[in-house]
DNA sequence: GCTGTAAATGATAAGGCTTTTCATTTAGTA
DNA sequence: TACTAAATGAAAAGCCTTATCATTTACAGC
């Protein structure tokens, strides 16, 4: 992700931006709240308002910079977008996030999206689970 | 829907939730947020609360009385769950909603999620786009 | 480089939906 | 019919997110 990918989107290159950019890229974990962002930049010692976390992450949004998942009733989680889809597997128990690509799945929602007149604009699909780590196969 | 619903989730038997559910199942749409249901009661001249409207739905879920619904990044939405399971379609720019169930679909969720080592224990897919109606269509 | 202007930021308030609180009322049992 | 736990209503509080608006900043043009 680059300087010029702001540019392109008609965004000036500001330092709360570039240290988005730099948290969605660096970050451990790959699916982060916009209350996430907004703590890691504060560990790095970068005092960017909330409320600029929000409008970044929206604007990135906006350029295809970056994906925002809603997860069942919860807050918003964001993803960088490296273009290709995908829908994900959330544990209930650990919060953790898996991705996955199914073409059959996708073909399937195209169809019935089809044959009910539909143009489809987007879908979202979350499984959701208990993953196979053990603290959370407990739980089962 | 009965009393004997009620009863078997351990609610007791109140003017509210039996008006309640007499609105989910009288009324003609089929989802209902809400602040829908508690504008249908104050329309039968039935002056519950919005506390209790809210109370009462997230009670029926529990009891699996009623399914919720959570379009992207909205507010909640309510239909009685009449034990099929099934999906949606949710038209952007008219807000109509469409059941459908696809079993090829169903299947490669449970694959996926065995896969992945997940006991699934839900999931929640929503195809968005624009319907069919004239006005809708107009919009594309 | 400097300047000007539109865009971006930060702090705070406001918003929308939902849940909590708590005093009052009610259902259902003894 | 009386009692007790559960349910209700009104209002406040919560949570996440967006809007407001005065101040600051990026960057195009001189």
């Amino acid at each position: 992700m680059e300087r010029q990918d702001l540019r392109k989107a008609g965004l000036k290159i500001t330092l709360p931006r570039l240290k988005v950019l730099e948290i969605l890229e660096n970050s451990k974990q790959r699916h982060l709240s916009a209350e996430d962002v907004y703590k890691a930049l504060l560990e790095m010692g970068e005092e960017i308002g909330l409320a600029t976390v929000y409008r970044v992450l929206t604007q990135f949004e906006g350029a295809g910079l970056v994906s925002r998942l809603n997860i069942d009733g919860g807050h918003a989680v964001f993803e960088l977008d490296d273009g290709d889809h995908h829908d994900h597997l959330f544990c209930v128990n650990c919060n953790r996030i898996i991705e996955f690509y199914d073409e059959v799945i996708e073909q399937r929602q195209r169809a019935i999206a089809e044959s009910n007149g539909f143009e489809m604009t987007d879908h979202s699909l979350y499984i959701y689970g208990v993953c196979n780590r053990e603290e959370c196969k407990k739980e089962r």
